[in-house]
DNA sequence: TGTACATCAGTGAACGCGCGTTCACTGATGTAC
DNA sequence: TGTACATCAGTGAACGCGCGTTCACTGATGTAC
């Protein structure tokens, strides 16, 4: 938007990010294609080499700057939730729930395709910024540190495998087979699955 | 097989089901091709059509043989296991993961991939066998009817919600961060999931 | 402030490729008598 | 058992399409003096 021209506009980077993520939660992750991606950015075929090697470069910083969001879904939970450690690690949970419920396709590319380079520093990076909040806050709950202390651990595991169990879940229409669920509030729900969280938590009560 | 010859060999519909599940396997399912299907059946591009009506139609039957095999590598397990409920609903869950982990881009067409027709009869049929075996499992542990026992049900969605959070983070190489799971045997790693597929249960204590 | 020049970031034509689908065809198989 | 014929299930050429990538180009912007 510096300009009306789309010479220099300065922000095509942002723009085709945006762009590739609308494409990806339009079209669905399995057909994604370059050209379109600079169609609706309203660019020619050719300009997205200027700012990406390749589709797969795209893709892969559209996982990373996912991560960053997935993050921020999560806090904003948090920032709505009781602050006691076990409270904050359910609204995580949730956080993690919203964002893929908003985002399906996105999440899918960040968890679930082989597109992106996962070598890649810059999305390497952004996946254990989110994975290390998780330790955080189980080791908030078990008050050890989990990389010294297997139960814990053992919880963190349990905890993002619940969270991400009903993401994929949720976003693949599997729950609603579920109608006591699909027909509740979306309080009740949460309820629900915080408890299922925390269910699968056991430091606490050590 | 029944004859040399490619014609009328009588045997194509289940040989271009195999060739696509390797095609899946090898490529990923984000790159299918009913063309690399019928060369790797070694038979003309052509050659499909008369047995499906399009690739859609492949891979929706092929995800529903997926089905089939899905329950049968739990059953394999809980032949293995005691015969107590819960050792059986836990048995289930490692054959649930066992299944993903041997066939994660079939286990991806089954419940990540918009590509099968899931108004399909014969694709919902063998996925409602499979969620029903599940629905079973836990009533045999809670005695009751889990449709009528909202307790029950909701142990249902945390019993499916953790074997299938642990095999999608599995086939995704989410786990692999934890050494010390990654450096167990496969007896140990087994106890440890099974223990959390059965933390998630309630209604035993009920 | 004005001018010359370098660099940046677009354009759009061109390339070769693999795709799904269609279709006239034909060889193999099955059936009627 | 033999023959005529129908049907089945392949072949392979042809179609039009969208794809990623390359490249000579050019207009816009930034810099030196």
């Amino acid at each position: 938007m510096a300009s009306k021209s789309n010479y220099h506009h300065g922000d095509l980077r942002r723009v085709l990010l945006a762009a590739a993520e609308e494409e990806l939660s339009e079209k669905g992750g399995e057909a994604f294609s370059l050209r379109r991606v600079a169609k609706r950015a309203g660019v020619s075929h050719g300009a997205p080499a200027h700012h990406f090697k390749d589709s797969r470069g795209l893709l892969t910083e559209l996982a990373a700057v996912g991560y960053q969001r997935f993050i921020e879904a999560q806090q904003r939970r948090q920032q709505d939730a009781a602050t006691d450690a076990e409270s904050q690690l359910a609204a995580s949970g949730l956080g993690y729930i919203d964002f893929a419920s908003a985002n399906p396709a996105l999440f899918r590319l960040m968890f679930s395709s082989e597109r992106p380079d996962k070598e890649s520093p810059v999305l390497s990076k952004s996946a254990d910024a989110a994975f290390e909040k998780l330790v955080n806050e189980v080791a908030r709950i078990s008050k050890t540190d989990p990389y010294c202390d297997q139960r814990a651990m053992t919880d963190v595991v349990a905890a993002w495998t619940i969270s991400h169990g009903l993401a994929d879940l949720l976003i693949a229409d599997r729950l609603s087979r579920f109608s006591f669920l699909a027909d509740m509030n979306a309080t009740d729900r949460d309820a629900i699955f915080s408890e299922l969280i925390l269910r699968a938590c056991t430091v606490r009560s050590s």
